[in-house]
DNA sequence: GTACTCCCTGTAGTAACTACAGGTTCAAGC
DNA sequence: GCTTGAACCTGTAGTTACTACAGGGAGTAC
């Protein structure tokens, strides 16, 4: 670890991966506190800023929401934060990633039926059209 | 099959169970086609119509977007429309349906991972605070 | 004739950014 | 000291796929 200085918000998108006005968006919502400025008005980073973007990305690649993101930064941000609400907010989350797994996979089997009954061609109609009018055998 | 007349934006949304406001957002993108209407305004749908919102209903649920059934629209549209197309679009959503779910399992294997740890209190700090600021065995 | 529901329009709000326009400021080279 | 170009600043608009609202006109029942 060598980055210890303030950098500005160019420096800091690029080091991070994220994009320029992304962070500037992350400020207005309040998931980053507005940092120091330089005399002329340019935002100053320090480590803590650093990391605490790090933190949002890595939360972000997860899937939380923003809204999630706030509430796990508050509890990070109160000391000493309740481990076990980070673990109802994290098995909450988890949840819902499992019904969207749900949800997707059903809908994959349902398009995979339709597509290969196409491809088998022993129809006279297209039976992706005829499900989609509600016609066909795979109509919900 | 009784309902055969024209029909009202209410109705037609009951019947479908489509918000209203839906049905004229489909008009204004030109995924509905602009219905006739009455001398003092009101919009009046014929069975066509009817069965054109239960298609892209229908689509909607299978998680097409507003482009791509646009695109299945204009190959019904077109007389004879080419199977091969429909396929085609059908495939390629198919595709990213399963990007979709290979991405939530990653997402659902590192959740589930980093909430067992927590679960496990076997250790001093929060590994799920320690995972998102990049700390923790399980940093990404 | 009035009360009530339905329908009309345009516009704004949602999530989570991204991009742009129009204007400073900074750093380097001459 | 001056100029050039990159980097920074701000506010605002666009993205997807809707949903909701405000303020008005139309249709129907009593």
């Amino acid at each position: 670890m060598t980055a210890s200085q303030v950098i500005k918000r160019g420096e800091l998108a690029r080091r991070s991966g994220c994009n320029l006005e992304t962070i500037r968006y992350y400020e207005n919502i309040g998931l980053l506190q507005p940092p120091e400025r330089t005399a002329s008005g340019h935002r100053l980073y320090p480590p803590g800023d650093q990391a605490r973007l790090g933190f949002i990305l890595r939360g972000r690649d997860l899937g939380f929401s923003i809204e999630e993101l706030k509430s796990l930064l508050s509890l990070v941000d109160s000391h000493p934060y309740s481990c076990g609400e980070v673990r109802d907010l994290t098995n909450n989350h988890l949840a819902s990633v499992r019904a969207k797994i749900a949800d997707l996979t059903r809908l994959e089997r349902t398009l995979a039926d339709v597509s290969a009954r196409c491809e088998g061609g022993d129809v006279p109609e297209c039976p992706i059209i005829d499900t989609l009018f509600g016609r066909g055998p795979g109509a919900r």
